[in-house]
DNA sequence: TAGATTGTTAATCGATTAACAATC
DNA sequence: TAGATTGTTAATCGATTAACAATC
């Protein structure tokens, strides 16, 4: 049913990306100029929107507005996603004080945490929840999707916790895979990881 | 000349983690064990490794410390890397404390940013340097990689002032693109990205 | 020998890109 | 008409995987 192909979908927030900001008087953008900003081919934007069953108008290029809504509807930004952060620590923290999330349409609702010391406290807007609480949050259907910020040997327990209550996504920073059940989506960030591929290049 | 395909470096890390998790009693692995832990295809483990040079042994499998060393040794883990962090708001502070890069090889020397409130200020075992000072530390040796955790608008001009004092690396974090000259190697993570993307499959 | 596991081939898959006719 | 740009084809590329002979 998805029908976009994985790397289809990871480059449609980049152009989107160009859409919102670019200049208000700019009525048509070329696959050229989304090419430029999402540094890929020019024939693979064509291809990415050709998927989207969008189409543009040769010799003068594709309209920018509905261009934007449409990919804004393709990835259900239309709609706001609620999100919760599990872990407290530096990273969950920084996290939850990040207020770029909300302008992409995704609203950081709660953050949990295992440490009597840091339940109740105030991180911003939130107020630091006990983890125990969060499979009947997640089951009352407060969130959708989870960022995890936890310690490794953490990672697959909250991961489990989630997946049994149903949660859509999860994001996992923990240096540790997690597996779950089909019908849930994961991502992983390792920030070790990426600067070791990157020292091998570099 | 690195002869490695971007997909097997990828992997590397994930081996190694387990690599570095296993009982010391283990002495030998299979590709089977390492492709549970990196939710891989055990063909594909025993294809990274061919790449890599390396050897098992039918029947038996792939001797622990021997692949470990060799793996290491390849991403160059054995000499430390110096990683500086652009940006002490939220996310580089958070990064500036995480303790998890000392254990993976990679030694973060210093922390700038160009608010004069925050410069001198001490995060850990680091103050924050004036951003002005950057291109001289880094044309100086101090670091040979950079992790940027700046606003967007400020990310590809650090990149620029990066580029042009010898960086070999940027991790960048910005919610923003950047382009470096041929040479540096540059791997871009973003947080609202990723969440649009998983947001589609979820 | 019997069971386990590697190393490699061949098939397949998913994605990228050059090129160009179609057409604004 | 002339210039620009799309939409799509065909070629290519890089990576994955099943399968199995080799061999411990």
């Amino acid at each position: 049913m998805p029908g976009l192909s994985r790397a289809t979908v990871a480059r449609l927030p980049r152009y989107l990306r160009l859409l919102e900001d670019i200049d208000a008087e700019r009525e048509t953008v070329s696959s050229g100029d989304l090419a430029g900003a999402a540094g890929v081919n020019a024939a693979n934007v064509r291809r990415d929107l050709s998927a989207l069953g969008f189409q543009g108008t040769r010799g003068v290029g594709y309209s920018v507005a509905p261009l934007r809504d449409r990919i804004r509807r393709e990835l259900g930004i239309d709609s706001r996603r609620r999100v919760a952060i599990v872990g407290a620590g530096n990273l969950g923290t920084a996290l939850a004080r990040y207020t770029g999330l909300g302008k992409r349409g995704f609203d950081v609702v709660a953050i949990y945490d295992v440490d009597p010391a840091r339940i109740g406290e105030r991180i911003g807007e939130l107020t630091v929840l006990d983890l125990e609480r969060i499979t009947a949050d997640c089951a009352a259907g407060n969130f959708e999707m989870a960022i995890l910020a936890v310690p490794a040997g953490a990672a697959q327990p909250v991961a489990d916790l989630l997946s049994s209550a149903g949660i859509s996504s999860i994001l996992n920073f923990a240096p540790q895979r997690v597996s779950v059940p089909d019908g849930v989506a994961v991502r992983h960030v390792d920030l070790s990881v990426e600067l070791q591929i990157l020292s091998y290049y570099g």
